[in-house]
DNA sequence: ATGCCGTGGAAACCACGA
């Protein structure tokens, strides 16, 4: 089974890039952020049509989720992150797949840093930590994945010290992204390739791409139920490479099928 | 050193992204 979170930077401009990978890659479940989509402008037929059923959370202009499944309808569990009833971006979606719990997210940029708007990342993480602590609690298989926007390590940069002083790679972030994967989970594309350099997003400026000047900031957080499931990880990285293409790459998982849990 | 590009929405610029 094929999982995949992409950061499509707006569903409708992206929709023949979207589809065309759907079609190419071919996953079981895809987890979409950015889709900069109210509610009622998703592109649900297109999606049908490619073999997707699919949930999302729209919002005007920014933001948005989805979660796409050609193996059973998502059902849905929530669609906020718990901790702040005022928190009104559409970040945050949740739903179990074939036996999976996933949550898909879209952690704040966080910049300019320090400010309001890094203060919100940081609020946001700590939210994320609480809630996946309780995801683990459970005990049930759960993928928490999507846009991070963390840079992880210093390996996870082309250049680490033009990124210093930005909010994806601050101290604070590094941080708060250690201590969630140190509850317990693996962090899965690092777990596949402890020692090479892997990428997700590339600015659209500069050449970025062309340059491989890039960033690994979308991630797939496995829990412990995964340990002896995960065949492979990877960067669909050539999509980043199309015409009208978004600046992030479709990354994904192929895992072992898991077990449905009995229905009492 | 820098949104230099890109998207969406409102209004021919602005907010936002990483």
């Amino acid at each position: 089974m094929k999982i995949a979170t992409y950061n499509v930077n707006g569903v409708n401009g992206r929709l023949p890039v979207l589809l065309q990978w759907l079609k190419e890659s071919a996953p079981d479940i895809a987890c979409l952020q950015e889709l900069k989509a109210p509610e009622e402008k998703f592109p649900l037929q297109a999606i049908n049509d490619a073999g997707y059923e699919a949930i999302w959370h729209g919002q005007k202009s920014w933001n948005g989720v989805a979660i796409l499944s050609k193996v059973g309808k998502p059902a849905e569990i929530r669609r906020a992150l718990p901790g702040d009833s005022e928190d009104m971006h559409s970040r945050y979606i949740e739903a179990d797949v074939a036996g999976i719990r996933i949550g898909n997210l879209y952690l704040p940029n966080g910049n300019p840093a320090p400010g309001p708007k890094f203060d919100y990342k940081l609020a946001w993480f700590k939210r994320l930590h609480a809630h996946a602590k309780k995801l683990l609690a459970e005990d049930i298989p759960v993928i928490l994945l999507g846009d991070y926007n963390a840079i992880p390590t210093e390996m996870d940069v082309y250049k680490p010290e033009s990124w210093v002083k930005d909010a994806l790679f601050f101290p604070e972030t590094r941080e708060a992204y250690a201590k969630l994967v140190a509850l317990g989970w693996t962090d899965a594309l690092r777990k596949m390739h402890p020692n090479e350099k892997i990428y997700t997003f590339w600015d659209y400026f500069r050449q970025a791409y062309a340059r491989n000047a890039g960033l690994r900031i979308d991630h797939l957080l496995l829990s412990s139920h995964f340990d002896k499931k995960l065949i492979a990880a990877g960067v669909d990285s050539h999509v980043r490479g199309w015409e009208k293409t978004s600046d992030h790459a479709p990354t994904w998982i192929e895992i072992k099928p898991v077990a449905k849990p009995r229905t009492s």
